[in-house]
DNA sequence: GATTGCGCGATTTTT
DNA sequence: TCGCGCAATC
């Protein structure tokens, strides 16, 4: 018997050791699928079967990442390098990469964001002459993605009754019409979305046979992980590539599946067996990872749904701690419940800042327990705040690669043809889309021929300026890699330049994002390749289409001893010595938006589960009897999954307000009788203010210091003052400047003293850049502005 | 072109 | 409450 199987009970063993035929493994939480989707893999690989020919599709790139590192461990060599690991959505996006041309795009065709593809959509709301108040983009946005998750295209989607009718109801008839819109221009920017990874990946393996085979060669083993948050795309892509050898293991858990908002079917993990003949299922059902307390309590709450897939999970390990039930007052007060417990239990238990979790339902829960925690002085970090991607230095400095990369990507080409400013305001864009849209030829062709369409000579030279700009970067595509291409971009853009001279706090943490975006596209560039066979691409293009699929939770750093804050949903998959899950309420969990249909109520019960089984030894659940919520105080009841949890595990406690209740669990027997009656006289709001103050301080000043000095997790920014203030002189008369020099002196009412750099713009509307002494580099325009002419520099 | 001030809507969850 | 889009000014 080989080694690597040594550790595995006869379950896993015999997942593991299953080779050729089709495999279902049913793995409970906790109950060690990592490992055993690993071993497989090194299995495999230990009978021969090469690295090439295997695939692996995870749902996060963190999962992918830790299953190669682990495979690699087994093995004891890089041969797992070659393996084919990765998210549904950069596998595909790689495997497009070398055919989109099939099917018409460019090979370097660009990759839309959530944001990216709003805006587009705005764009087509608005040219089809609809409100894009009542058809909302993100709206909008989510009836297209579900369309093209359930493989229906534009034609479909129009003629579709039951579509139609539920369009017609919400009164919506034109979504149809928006999302035919929204593809064509998507398809002439040369650009795929999300969703068209996986759409154009299965219309590609549909329309070309050839591929089709060539891929089904490939992956002659092919691996799911998270089989039950699989949708219809990704469900038939697969089915399609495991035809022909019929080597496909799939690993779920029904009791976790939780992204049916993104189209993922529960029904694929229960067909599977009727999809294949003799196929073995294996079901892993002893959980290595939580306490007997914590497991039981999980079990018991998943009961309450329907139609689950028998099976009995269960644990060796100790039964440990009751799992403690925390009411607080408010919001604010669960934040320092929180984190004075969290020093409590590093006193008490000697934890670390990373043995803890903060699980919620909403992103916008995370503000008090970064107060709280800031406060005490813990390190934290957020994970699935704003990535770094999608800050506003960074999209527009992205954008202009974008451009260099694929000229057709109209929706970049509009970031960044007047910025920074270069005298193509805004009339000139909307007569060259008009121009666009009339001849049916894209953006950067209107551009490349503007000399046709009778632009006035100032802007046609700024226009043919900025094209000579751009070629000159695309001539660099060919022998230069990624990052040199990036800083000749940063340079001849005045790009890093405009941002070095913006002398706020906002404007140098902006100049550090785009050195530091700088320096990761040089860290990408020179990571190694595959050792052999395929070269991992390092062009421009590569890295683009990467980053997009890049979300914050990816780069995690393991060590960094910090306290993790995120969304049940971003927790899948992980685990933790001490879990808090907190704002266990009605209507914030179940959440408001789920509690119609017993479809919704149980995803959001197994996402209690999987929160509940993120926990190895000691579970908190807080709830709050009253939150702010958009400025006011909102009252909530205890989550209905909360009556649901076998009352011997559990702990109730009452955590009061203010700073004074560590260590209260004492009072669990009075706490739990007020529970019983409902909190009596603190029920009404009057009473809660009076005890409790008026809304949150507001947020703290300028001395309010990040944790982590990582650019992409600051916490939010206080708003520091844009400009230095300036008293303008006693004495301030604005001169006549129609004869203003470089050079000279200057004085402005509001920026202060600086020196005149440069004048440009027209005789009629004259634009001088001024360096102020305060307030570094602006643009101002003379008729407007009143500058005091203060002398010769 | 850039800044400021006002009014309004926002909170599910993610690749 | 907060951040964004839009209109009004410099």
């Amino acid at each position: 018997m080989q080694d690597y199987l040594k550790g595995l009970n006869k379950e896993q063993a015999e997942a593991v050791t299953h080779v050729n035929g089709p495999l279902m493994i049913v793995a409970g939480a906790g109950s060690g699928k990592t490992k055993v989707l690993t071993t497989r893999i090194a299995h495999l690989m230990n009978l021969g079967i090469d690295a090439f020919n295997i695939l692996a599709l995870t749902f996060t790139n963190k999962a992918a990442a830790e299953m190669k590192e682990r495979i690699e461990k087994i093995l004891g060599n890089s041969n797992a390098r070659n393996l084919y690991i990765g998210t549904f959505h950069s596998v595909f996006a790689r495997i497009l990469r070398g055919e989109a041309h099939r099917i018409g795009y460019p090979n370097s065709f660009t990759i839309y964001d959530t944001d990216d593809s709003r805006s587009v959509l705005k764009t087509v709301i608005n040219e089809l002459n609809l409100d894009d108040k009542h058809y909302k983009p993100n709206v909008v946005h989510s009836r297209i993605s579900q369309a093209k998750n359930a493989l229906v295209g534009p034609a479909e989607y129009a003629t579709d009754h039951y579509i139609q009718q539920e369009d017609m109801r919400s009164n919506r008839p034109a979504i149809a019409q928006i999302y035919q819109a929204y593809a064509a221009r998507c398809f002439k920017n040369g650009a795929m979305d999300f969703d068209d990874l996986l759409l154009k990946m299965y219309e590609l393996l549909q329309t070309f046979p050839e591929v089709l085979h060539r891929f089904q060669h490939k992956f002659k083993y092919i691996m799911i992980d998270e089989y039950q948050d699989t949708n219809t795309v990704q469900y038939q892509i697969t089915k399609l590539l495991a035809a022909a050898n019929e080597n496909i293991c799939v690993v779920g858990d029904d009791a976790q599946s939780i992204y049916s908002f993104r189209g993922a079917t529960i029904e694929n993990i229960l067909q599977f067996q009727k999809d294949y003949d003799d196929v073995k299922v294996v079901k892993l059902e002893q959980n290595y990872r939580s306490s007997k307390s914590i497991l039981n309590v999980a079990n018991e709450v998943i009961k309450n749904n329907k139609g689950q897939i028998p099976k009995d999970l269960w644990t060796d390990n100790e039964e440990g701690e009751k799992i403690k039930l925390v009411r607080t007052m408010t919001d604010n007060d669960e934040g320092r419940f929180v984190a004075d417990t969290i020093q409590e239990q590093k006193l008490r238990n000697h934890y670390y800042n990373r043995d803890f979790a903060i699980l919620y339902r909403t992103n916008a829960q995370s503000r008090s327990f970064e107060e709280s925690l800031r406060r005490m002085g813990i390190a934290y970090k957020i994970f699935g705040g704003v990535s770094f991607y999608q800050r506003k230095e960074i999209k527009d400095f992205i954008a202009y690669l974008r451009v260099v990369v694929n000229t057709r990507d109209e929706e970049a080409l509009k970031r960044i043809i007047n910025y920074p400013v270069r005298g193509i305001g805004k009339t000139t864009i909307e007569k060259i889309v008009i121009f666009a849209n009339e001849q049916n030829i894209t953006v950067w062709e209107v551009l490349q021929r503007a000399g046709e369409f009778g632009f006035k000579a100032g802007t046609l030279e700024s226009i043919n300026n900025f094209v000579t700009m751009m070629r000159y970067f695309q001539s660099m595509l060919g022998d230069k890699n990624a990052y040199d291409v990036a800083v000749q971009v940063g340079k001849h853009t005045n790009l890093v330049k405009e941002l070095f001279n913006d002398k706020t706090v906002e404007g140098l943490a902006r100049y550090e994002n785009v050195q530091e975006l700088l320096n990761s596209i040089k860290e990408w560039t020179e990571s190694p390749d595959s050792e052999e066979g395929e070269v991992i691409e390092k062009s421009l293009g590569a890295y683009l289409q990467q980053i997009t699929l890049l979300t914050d939770a990816d780069d995690d750093d393991e060590n960094a001893d910090v306290v993790k804050l995120m969304t049940i949903h971003a927790a899948k998959g992980l685990e933790f010595p001490v879990v808090f899950v907190v704002g266990v309420e009605e209507t914030l969990f179940p959440s408001a938006m789920s509690i119609n249909t017993r479809e919704e109520l149980e995803e959001e019960r197994r996402l209690f589960y999987v929160a509940v089984t993120r926990a190895k030894a000691r579970l908190f659940l807080t709830y709050a009897n009253a939150r702010y919520r958009f400025g006011n105080l909102v009252q909530n009841e205890a989550s209905r999954f909360l009556d649901e949890m076998p009352e011997q595990y559990i702990d109730k406690t009452y955590a009061g307000g203010g700073l004074h209740n560590k260590g209260s669990f004492e009072n669990a027997g009075s706490a739990y009788q007020r529970m019983q009656r409902g909190f009596g006289d603190y029920n009404d709001m009057a009473s809660v203010e009076k005890r409790y103050g008026p809304p949150p301080a507001k947020k703290a000043g300028p001395e309010r210091k990040p944790v982590e000095s990582k650019p992409s997790y600051m916490p939010p920014q206080a708003t520091a003052p844009k400009v230095v203030e300036h008293k303008p002189s006693a004495d301030f008369v604005p001169s006549d400047t129609s004869n203003l020099q470089a050079g000279q002196k200057v004085e402005h009412q509001k920026f202060g003293f600086g020196t005149v750099l440069k004048l440009e713009g027209s005789a009629h509307n004259p634009i001088a850049t001024v360096k102020f002494e305060l307030n570094g580099e602006k643009k101002i325009m003379l008729n407007y502005a009143k500058l005091r002419i203060v002398g010769q520099d």
